[in-house]
DNA sequence: CGCCTTTCTGGGAGCGCTCCCAAAATTACC
DNA sequence: GGTAATTTTGGGAGCGCTCCCAGAAAGGCG
């Protein structure tokens, strides 16, 4: 049984309330006073009750990180761990701890169910400070409800409403110069595969296809855009559908579906880059790590998840203020192999 | 300002311990007060206070995620997320949840530091009923720390104590199916890329590599084993180490590590499979995925997860009894091309 | 040295819940 | 119809902490 104030008190020979002070660095307590109570302390090991304080403050120090419902499916991209990271790293820096909210892969209506009851149960119930929204689909219910309950949150991506804060990566830029390489190497007929068009990712990347072939006076032929799930199944069967319009180049939205896509296209008899060009998007680690290497839109995704965290802390820690933060943090286009460097 | 039990009470005209009744399902209740009382927690989205609630029961219903320090640098092994997964999915299904423990990757003594203070701050203040270790190395000092302070654990991999409770794979014969599916091919010098030799995935796979050559007889020759640390780069470098030694197969044990290696022998000018075959470890959605695919030893790793958290749970709901739960779950060797199947 | 500030300390109240016990209401049974 | 057993209900105490306020101690100054 751990001790608790009360008896550290007892032990230092001085009230609660000054075991307290201690504890939370008030300044007014006599500097042996409070030795004699780090010394207690030590010695008992006592650590207060987080339950406890919290209930007392009303705040827990804990944030939450919530990944929608059909998201997870695509837990397998190395796109999270690494987002995560960046996120832990960050609530270590400012204390805080990381509760993980993902949701149930089954069938849609009964996880639907289930993201209702967690929502209630982490949020309504005052688990966390705040949370991070990550990979919401535009029209996710979460945010309405987080609004309404005052929730303090960031997302990660974007969303049009005055008091949402957030941190997103420049896709339009990135998916832009990713295209332009393809165009200025010489191809006329380069496809897209895209990421779902409900998300805002996904929207964006594809955008800066559309403005890059515009810069050219290109006109856009929908056959060659095709709409793909972030996930390596996904850019094969996106893939599949583009074959028959014989693209010579391919902008696949993230990496995943790239190297799906080179699957089928070497299926097809194709190479890559020889036939046909890839370029991908987040630069993960298998990026570099596929034969040919990945020309990719590199994204600090670590950085992505830590601006996020510092956001939340800001907006935690200051409620008076209804400031809104929003970062658009800059890409960077990575050459490598499949796109064949080629002169034209 | 959500509405407290007290508030619920007064809107249904019961008492405060009623309406405790009715939130925790005790049958004592009058059918029609329960449904007056439910009527009104719906029309206020009446939700317990959890910090009030893990104060009085003593109890959070969080089970804690702890990935010791150095193996957080792994976290980009596709490994983590679909462990995580099996292990916020089982979290779900038993109304726990989850929280993650990573521990920042600066300089050791740092980061041992934190890892304490960490430690002090998430279990000695009972944030958590439970924890889930992973990847720890063998001498990790959490280890007798758990012990000591009661907490409820299950670890990932395993550990000699008699108190402890674990959930593995079969990492010995999983190592060895796959050397002796090398030796079955005709290969006289098979080499190892192993794990961190202070972690048992390690060991017990260069165990498995020994017992397959013992069994055929074939002496070991240390210099065909080289440790590695399970990242791509570590493979990479004790693949180097391993080079002037001409090997005509590597057993990497991991897919990250055997992608590493393979890398090194192309740029040694030499072909996989046909000049030297190389083996991974865990099937990762990357080794179908490199050219070539890589045959590996397949570890249900999203099972692996679910059933720390199912032990985990038994463990904490019975905490009574002393019962240690250990399972050794089963491997499966996944041929693909990367080992060359070709007659002697 | 006495009075007024300022610094330091202790205790009460309360955060929102559960759990226990006793009282009230209901049911069972002779 | 009355007593005993059972079910249902209400209220008190307490979980361990913070925060506020009032009182004690210390310091400043004429």
């Amino acid at each position: 049984m751990p001790p608790t104030l009360e008896e550290v008190a007892k032990l230092a020979g001085v009230s609660r309330s000054t075991v307290s002070r201690v504890v939370n660095q008030h300044p007014n307590v006599r500097p042996e006073v409070r030795e004699r109570v780090w010394e207690v302390i030590r010695k008992t090991g006592y650590q207060p009750h987080a339950a406890a304080r919290s209930l007392a403050t009303r705040r827990t120090r804990v944030i939450g990180l919530i990944i929608p419902q059909a998201v997870t499916t695509l837990f397998t991209d190395p796109y999270f761990p690494i987002l995560i990271r960046g996120i832990a790293d960050a609530c270590n820096a400012h204390n805080y701890h990381l509760m993980l909210s993902l949701f149930s892969r089954r069938r849609v209506q009964e996880s639907r169910a289930r993201q209702d009851l967690l929502y209630q149960q982490v949020l309504r119930s005052r688990y966390l400070d705040g949370v991070v929204v990550s990979s919401a689909p535009l029209d996710d219910p979460i945010f309405p409800r987080l609004l309404e309950d005052g929730v303090p949150f960031v997302l990660i991506g974007r969303y049009s409403h005055e008091r949402v804060s957030y941190v997103d990566v420049d896709n339009v830029v990135g998916a832009r110069m990713a295209v332009e390489h393809l165009l200025r190497l010489g191809h006329e007929r380069v496809a897209t595969i895209t990421g779902p068009l409900n998300m805002c990712a996904g929207q964006d990347r594809l955008e800066g296809y559309r403005q890059a072939l515009a810069a050219r006076g290109i006109p856009v032929d929908e056959d060659l855009i095709a709409e793909g799930d972030f996930t390596e199944q996904g850019g094969q069967a996106a893939m599949r559908r583009l074959l028959p319009h014989r693209p010579t180049a391919v902008f696949a939205a993230s990496d995943m579906m790239a190297a799906g896509a080179i699957k089928v296209l070497r299926e097809a008899g194709l190479r890559v880059p020889e036939d046909v060009a890839v370029v991908g998007f987040d630069d993960i680690p298998l990026a570099s790590m596929v034969e040919p290497p990945l020309t990719t839109v590199r994204q600090p995704i670590e950085q992505l998840g830590s601006m996020a965290v510092e956001l939340l802390v800001s907006l935690m820690e200051n409620p008076g203020e209804e400031t809104v933060h929003r970062v658009v943090l800059p890409t960077e286009l990575v050459i490598r192999a499949s796109c064949g460097v080629r002169s034209r």
